[in-house]
DNA sequence: TCAATTTTTTAGATGAGACTAAATTTATTT
DNA sequence: AAATAAATTTAGTCTCATCTAAAAAATTGA
């Protein structure tokens, strides 16, 4: 296995921090602490797998774990995973805005390159970007010092008819998901207005662009929207 | 450990790639199949270390062994090399050209971005980079089908006296040779002329600007000059 | 040539990170 | 409060890529 120093000093391999970016996104939707099998189901593998990685990174004071409890990340394992998620959004922004990439293309090749460690690289790309704030995707791009906007934001199947919004982000990153945008001429910066909501599916009518498209719930509740 | 395919459907370690890059840059001195301690050399490891790998790679048919006679890359792990080569240096001139990385800084983050899979990505990095012919370094890039000019370049160290010629790269890509030239303003595109050669150490006296130098053996026999 | 030296390979061990199967703990029902 | 189900952990095994120590082959040289 190769390792490599980071800002902080210390090492992490390819999958301590692909865990540790799991554990991060999973603390959303689980406070008390992520479940050995929520975290198996994430990255694709077994629950004993789980516990073990679970040990490795307690050892190393990168999450909080108590048998049978869960874990939390420590303040050390937060910024690891803030630092690989800020590289593999703005290696997204390069992607599509430098070399032609879809939105639908980049998260493959972000999985890949969000592990390179240079802390130089990282910036200079920052900077190339001229801080971009958002991926291609409308998720926020954490700041050298880890920062970022925890955006204000609803999710379209929750807006009332007759709401306008502007679509901001998307909540499910899938290929299949965005090419169905895509097809519909649905991206980031357009008016959506609601106008009828059904409510034995939740399915909704939508407006945008003067025209008018029928959605699903399960496009709704993946679509951000700032309210207007 | 993580695999991907390749272009051609195999997949390739890290660990596996770097082998095989090592085998081609050592084949240039050992015409008749690269030892096993060279490699070890090479790659900083242990001899027992290269056999077992050797073993692996001949297994794939990315070489051909036989024991104790060393080895060769066959015509797939000649392509898989050339593959890891091309990207390396295309993300050297990235590195230079768009994120303002000096030409001693780029290998050790290089090392990294070249095992990165996505055959896209290296052939829009490409275009975006306006399809480089050489690295910061001088080193050709192999296009897409994996052809690249062997260079018609020969050492500083082998000119004669009152011969010219313009710098067209490096042997040694060390940081400290590089920051050697930096220190004494040599960069590739300079002209020079031989003044003296001192048959004893080998060192010279060259003329460059319009000023004079004296640089060792070790400098002149690690730049690549074209006559003019 | 044949003994000494060097090079290379084998044998056995290790650590990371995954797996399966079995055991254990916690949660849910009746 | 048992009984059952679900979640989690332990125990043991596997592969990749490394290591050390020892054996074997190739080379060198008196």
């Amino acid at each position: 296995m190769y390792f490599w120093a980071n800002k902080t000093g210390f090492m992490f391999s390819l999958s301590e921090e692909n865990y540790l970016k799991a554990i991060f996104h999973l603390e959303n939707s689980y406070k008390g602490g992520v479940s050995t099998n929520a975290l198996a189901e994430e990255m694709q593998t077994k629950a004993s797998s789980v516990t073990d990685m679970i040990k490795r990174l307690s050892d190393k004071d990168l999450v909080n774990y108590k048998k049978y409890q869960g874990v939390k990340l420590s303040s050390a394992g937060k910024s690891a995973a803030i630092e690989v998620i800020r590289k593999h959004r703005l290696w997204e922004v390069f992607l599509v805005e430098k070399l032609g990439f879809n939105w639908d293309e980049v998260h493959e090749v972000a999985e890949q390159l969000e592990h390179i460690k240079s802390e130089k690289l990282t910036n200079e790309l920052d900077k190339f970007l001229e801080f971009p704030k958002r991926d291609p995707h409308g998720d926020p791009i954490p700041d050298a010092q880890g920062n970022f906007s925890v955006a204000n934001r609803a999710l379209l199947s929750d807006l009332e008819e007759q709401q306008t919004g502007i679509c901001v982000g998307v909540k499910d990153s899938s290929t299949e998901f965005l090419q169905y945008l895509d097809k519909n001429q649905i991206s980031l910066g357009k008016e959506i207005r609601v106008l009828e909501k059904e409510e034995f599916d939740q399915s909704m009518l939508i407006e945008m662009d003067g025209n008018e498209l029928m959605i699903s719930n399960l496009i709704s509740a993946n679509l951000f929207i700032k309210t207007t």
